[in-house]
DNA sequence: AACTGTCACAACCGCCTCTTT
DNA sequence: GAAAGAGGCGGTTGTGACAGT
């Protein structure tokens, strides 16, 4: 339509980014802290996409990464909440501090996948094999899809189907077996903002058997 | 040693949403 | 209310590392 692209492509780089680019964007941040990510890069002296930029610090540069490894319980976590929310990359990323949306994401699609589909559950339903129909490899369709998963009316991806949307209770979806409660409940829509069902917050508690607990509040359901 | 296949992950692309004008 | 700008998100791709043959 139009759109003018978001930064002036024929000048900026591309591919990896070396260190003293690296070097250049934390002490720009460090100095001026995060701002318009647009004019960033003139500001820092980068030949750099603004976004490209962000996504450099968000997902490489942050101090506050949380580096290696994936725990047992950040799996756990992670295919309950994808369970819960779909492929809500920056949700599920929210409610794991130290994590990125990108890292979750690669790491979904590189290990949870295949764990899951060893263990017989379907990854994107979190339904047993047995009792999925045959997913569609094709790729329009799963653009379709995607594109669906994205819309408010079906943020839960994979369940806003079952049939059951009256009774949004964690406890009654069918669900791999996990250490973790999902204490899920729904508030009246008492916030007048109008924005589609949105997980609002969560937290994290243990119950008295040493069990970690999750608490989600969908406070806007549609 | 050379080749091939697989894996992991950083980065890019295009679209969507929110905010401002 | 419409249009434009900017940020954010999710899907996909490119590439280096590693393992197997």
């Amino acid at each position: 339509m139009g759109r003018s692209p978001c930064c002036e492509k024929a000048h900026t780089n591309k591919g990896a980014w070396t260190k003293e680019e690296d070097q250049r964007l934390v002490a720009y941040i460090k100095a001026h802290g995060e701002g318009c990510w647009r004019s960033l890069p003139k500001a820092a002296g980068l030949m750099r996409c603004g976004k490209s930029c962000r996504l450099r610090w968000i997902n490489y540069l942050r101090p506050d990464l949380k580096r290696g490894n994936f725990t047992e319980e950040e799996d756990d976590i992670i295919i309950n909440l994808h369970g819960l929310l779909g492929n809500k990359w920056s949700q599920i990323a929210g409610r794991l501090p130290g994590r990125t949306d990108n890292e979750i994401k690669n790491y979904w699609n590189t290990h949870i996948k295949r764990k899951l589909l060893a263990r017989g559950i379907d990854p994107q339903t979190h339904r047993p094999l047995s009792a999925v129909a045959a997913p569609s490899s094709n790729r329009q369709d799963k653009m379709a899809a995607s594109r669906s998963s994205r819309s408010p009316e079906t943020s839960c991806a994979g369940h806003s189907s079952d049939g059951d949307s009256g009774g949004a209770s964690a406890s009654s979806m069918p669900r791999l077996g996990s250490s973790i409660d999902l204490n899920l409940s729904i508030s009246q829509p008492s916030q007048q903002k109008t924005e589609a069902a949105a997980v609002d917050a969560s937290s994290t508690s243990y119950s008295s058997d040493g069990k970690k607990k999750i608490c989600l509040c969908f406070n806007r359901l549609g």
